[in-house]
DNA sequence: AACAGTGTTGCATTATTTGCAACATACACA
DNA sequence: TGTGTATGTTGCAAATAATGCAACACTGTT
């Protein structure tokens, strides 16, 4: 969710989750200069916030460095959002006997605004492998996830997204919105997207749609490996199960042909 | 972390820190009035901190109800966490084949302050099981992943947690300090821990530390079921692959016997 | 129809947060 | 060893952002 033109309730808010969404852009801890400079924060000010959310386990404090990462207090209050989603639990087993069967990274991402985000992850064993995270937001247009959940979607809804311009994240992604809507509609007839390293090099991936019982397309299920490993016959190899698993979560949720 | 006495450096953060909170305690969504009666908050003033957390995709607001529930963002912020912690990609097969053999919950436990957090979990496949929730929060002495960190920390910390008084959750559950070292001086010789329905009736769980190479016991490892399944002799037959599947894990991050 | 409960918003007041400057540390380099 | 640069913390007065009030808009109930 979130976007909107703010205007704006809390400034605090606003500053925290500046401060809070630099974190998960940043690989290493980051001490308070850094975190000021990058959101233009006074570094006292920017100090005493971590400080605070530091009191309330947001954040850690390495006690060797005195810089700070996010800490497990987030894990906590994510721990409840993801008990809401009965999908994770249905779909479990599921997932890892695709995740057998393929040795590759299984993901589940739901629609969040106008982004995907993962709420299930397995990894493949693998170590050429693509690294889906939990939380992970991915856009729409260049990724088989999203596609899928662009062509299940509300058509105002999806007109909504397709207006604006696509980015470009490889020379393989779509961008021309008529030329999408058509591998949308290939994808309503086949019943599962590809995304052929369109969103990056590399990496090329498989979805289909997960439905619940009042017949939404809620969420996507998606197998994703390196280009060398996903080549069309192993696709094709890996489009039946893939179709099969999804239908099943599906079947489990209450969703009926 | 968290706790300390508050010198607080920002009533601001506090304040959300408090709502959020609040959320995780509450089974369904919850109201702007139903919030500032239980924090003490004004209802204009929670009003717009929940408008600024929603803006800010922590909470999400029911178009229907109107109410609140905690939000998507939290889920992608925690992400970046669990991602730093190679123990749960290094654990996965592992303790995919311990929730194979038992067919119970497994979970995996870090210390956080002074009490454990679950970091990773694989609920067991059967309708009566153990609810074991990422991100959840447990007590220590009560717990039996509780009891295998308490087991192998430093003696200061241990010494500063059993000099508080320890809360009965149950009639099991073991109060008495000394009688609680002289429990983990057993753990300590087993290597692994039991708790008998001390932190919930009904439930009982065995654990076994996981090392790191340094020689720290960083996390524990748990397969937690009803009573009724949890007898003697299945224990006596869970021991085994539990304590296995520990040390493999610890090999894996590079610890040596 | 009147009422009780909820949620939002404009406005003046207040109290929290801010930025400064000074200080304390840490670290690199000559 | 000393000097210079960069980081992080804290007291204080100033300023701004958050607050509580009160009024209003809604909803559902009796």
């Amino acid at each position: 969710m979130s976007a909107e033109k703010s205007p704006s309730t809390s400034q605090t808010v606003q500053r925290i989750a500046q401060i809070l969404r630099f974190f998960t852009e940043a690989e290493d801890d980051l001490g308070v200069m850094q975190i000021s400079r990058e959101t233009g924060l006074h570094k006292s000010t920017t100090s005493r916030l971590l400080s605070a959310l530091h009191q309330e386990g947001f954040v850690e404090k390495s006690t060797e460095t005195g810089k700070y990462r996010l800490g497990l207090g987030l894990v906590n209050l994510a721990g409840a959002v993801l008990e809401r989603q009965d999908l994770r639990q249905i779909a479990q087993e599921h997932i890892r006997v695709l995740a057998e069967i393929t040795q590759e990274t299984i993901n589940i991402s739901i629609l969040d605004g106008e982004e995907c985000i993962n709420i299930e992850t397995i990894r493949s064993p693998k170590s050429i492998r693509y690294a889906g995270q939990l939380g992970r937001r991915t856009p729409l247009h260049p990724t088989s996830t999203g596609k899928v959940m662009l062509t299940y979607m509300s058509p105002g809804q999806r007109q909504e997204i397709l207006i604006q311009s696509l980015t470009a994240y490889t020379q393989h992604t779509i961008t021309d919105p008529v030329e999408l809507r058509k591998v949308l509609a290939e994808i309503c007839d086949q019943g599962y997207a590809i995304s052929r390293e369109e969103f990056e090099e590399g990496l090329v991936a498989i979805a289909a749609p997960i439905w619940d019982r009042s017949g939404e397309a809620i969420a996507a299920l998606s197998i994703s490996g390196p280009t060398y490993r996903m080549c069309d016959s192993t696709i094709r190899e890996y489009v039946e199960p893939l179709k099969e698993a999804a239908s099943n979560i599906s079947s489990n949720l209450g969703h009926f042909e």
